[in-house]
Formats: C-alpha cells, sequence, structure tokens
DNA sequence: TCTAAGTCTATAATTATTCTAATATGAATA
DNA sequence: TATTCATATTAGAATAATTATAGACTTAGA
C-alpha cells in the first residue's frame, strides 16, 4: 500500500483485499456488500473513494466495459476482457496487445489501451446447446444466470 | 432503413442524419440539443429508444469508452477509438483489428472486439507545449477546451 | 378507410456515481 | 505524550444517465 503512495487505512487494505481475492472483477456494489460481512461500518462512498484512489496509484484497474457499472480488476496491467452477454461474467483474456502505452497513433499519445471483447462465452455455449437437447424431451429452462442483469449489452 | 428493418419514423430518420452529419461521436443528451432545432417536439426518451433500435439493428455503433455516458458512432464496422482526457475529444482510430466476430478465444465466441484508447490527442500535444512557451514571457491560460468535463476518464 | 401492431411523448422511477459537511484518523512535531 | 494539520471516512443528499410506464399517435397492410 505504500509502494503506491497510499496511507494504508484499514478501509483501503480491507478494499483491495476483497479484489485479491475475488477475481471476478466486481462493480462497486459488489465490492461494497462483499465487504460489509467483516466490515459493516464502511460507506459505500469510501468503497468508491478507495477504488479512485487505488486506480489513480496504478494499484487496480478500472474497466468501463458495461454502460451499466464500472468493475474493477486487481490486475492492473493490461489485458483483454471478455463480457458473456448471456451470463454476465467477465473474464480475463490472453492475448498479446499490439499497442502499448507511450505509443503514438495518428498524432495522438497512447496512455492506456483497453480491448474488451463481448459475446457468449464458453460455458453457456455449451449450457445452450444442452438446452436445445433437453428441450426435445422435456421442458426446457432458462440457461441464463440471473447472477447479474441479462442483457449485458455490447455496444 | 428499411434495410434496418426498421419502420422509417421520421423520429428514426432525424436522429440517423443527425449521426450521418456529426461524427464527433455524440452522446444521447447531444443527439438530442442538436435535433432539437429542426424537431422541437422529438422527446429524449424517444432519442434514446432510436440510438437503441438503430444499434440493435446493426446501423450504427455504441461506445461504452467512458464511464459517464455512451457515445454512437454512425460508423457501426469496428475500429478503434481515442478519447482525449484533456478535451474530450472521441477520434476514429485506424488501426487492423486481430481479432474478428466468429473467432473463439479461450473458447469464449467474440460477436464485438472495441479498442478503447486514452490519453492526449494531438491538438492537445501541440497546445500544451504552446502553454509552456507562454508561460515564459507573460500570463498563461488553460489549455483545456470545456467542451465536455475535463478529465474525461481513462479507466 | 379501418385496424392491429408498433412508435412516440411526457413524466416518473431507477441506479451509478459524486458532492457536502461534519467527524475521525494518521503522520509529523513539539 | 499532547498538539496540530492534512487527509480519510461517514451518512445522506444531490446529480445525471438511463429505463419504465401509460396513454396518444402513426404506420403498414387488409
Amino acid at each position: 500500500m505504500r509502494k503506491l503512495g497510499l496511507v494504508p487505512t484499514i478501509q483501503r487494505l480491507v478494499v483491495l483485499e476483497f479484489l485479491e481475492n475475488n477475481h471476478t472483477h466486481p462493480t462497486a456494489e459488489e465490492v461494497y456488500q462483499g465487504v460489509r460481512n467483516q466490515f459493516p461500518s464502511l460507506a459505500k462512498a469510501t468503497v468508491y473513494n478507495v477504488l479512485d484512489a487505488l486506480k489513480k496509484a496504478g494499484g487496480i484497474q478500472e474497466l468501463t466495459i458495461a454502460r451499466e457499472a464500472a468493475r474493477y480488476d486487481y490486475n492492473p496491467d493490461p489485458h483483454p476482457h471478455f463480457l458473456c452477454r448471456i451470463c454476465g461474467n467477465l473474464y480475463d483474456v490472453d492475448l498479446p496487445c499490439s499497442i502499448r502505452p507511450g505509443d503514438k497513433i495518428g498524432g495522438h499519445l497512447v496512455e492506456v489501451a483497453q480491448v474488451y471483447l463481448y459475446g457468449i462465452c464458453a460455458q453457456c455455449q455449451k449450457q445452450s446447446s444442452l438446452d436445445k437437447n433437453e428441450s426435445k424431451t422435456g421442458p426446457g429452462r432458462s440457461s441464463a444466470s440471473t447472477k447479474r442483469r441479462n442483457d449485458a449489452g455490447a455496444p
């Protein structure tokens, strides 16, 4: 925490630890809910403040992959992300990126580069083909988890 | 408009025409303001509906490059975008993209791929070096246009 | 023209995020 | 250790983008 140039308060440590243990790229709200159990006095504004401070210090990164809410990644190094429009899960993706901070493109100085992919994740593809087979014999059920909203929007 | 499978209402035509003539990637609010002059009865909800319909029909694309508001691009073909954190302008960028819709990455089916770049645009770099020289001789002035909010946030 | 389906308008509601002002805490100093 | 100052936290209100709702209005096709 000190390496980031931040005063190491208990709130910051708790939030950072939560992100360290939850690589699901939670929203600020999800961080707030997840941390409330072990730290009920934590205010939601503090979650926003802490996430912002950590982001600005380079300890985490913020993802604007979905319009509804920002998501936070414990890993501050740039790497592509994949958002499933069925289940809403957000995955890290391993791909080489041709653009680096410091590059100039069309005269514009690049400081941050984000690659966001949208589609159907491996698990939901599998589920959807299972559902199709099921529907030949019995009543089907939705393959979509309702963990997050259902139509996580591709732009 | 019919090619998109949409009922060609006057509202849809006016919004689409506005985007055709304004390649600045406006927000829904900016579309609304820009169209009000020639069509004062247009409701803001209609702007959202129309933009959503056009997006779903594949006539335009929605960009979630900034957390504050979605932006809309008359060109529905995927291509990288650059957001300047000084002036807030959003630029199209010409870069080959290695990922195509239909690709599978780590088992995930990619339908849409977005590349978002954040930094300082060519014009603002120039302006900032001008300001530095100015400040040696006289009182400086901010180089930042206030056209949009000033700290268009990189994630 | 008549009708059903789809669209538009105005307004209210929702939701993520930011602001504000008071309080509390951490770091530096006497 | 007591004091001080800057910074952080809290709770709640405020803001702003977006979505939902309900009724009026168009559009396309018979």
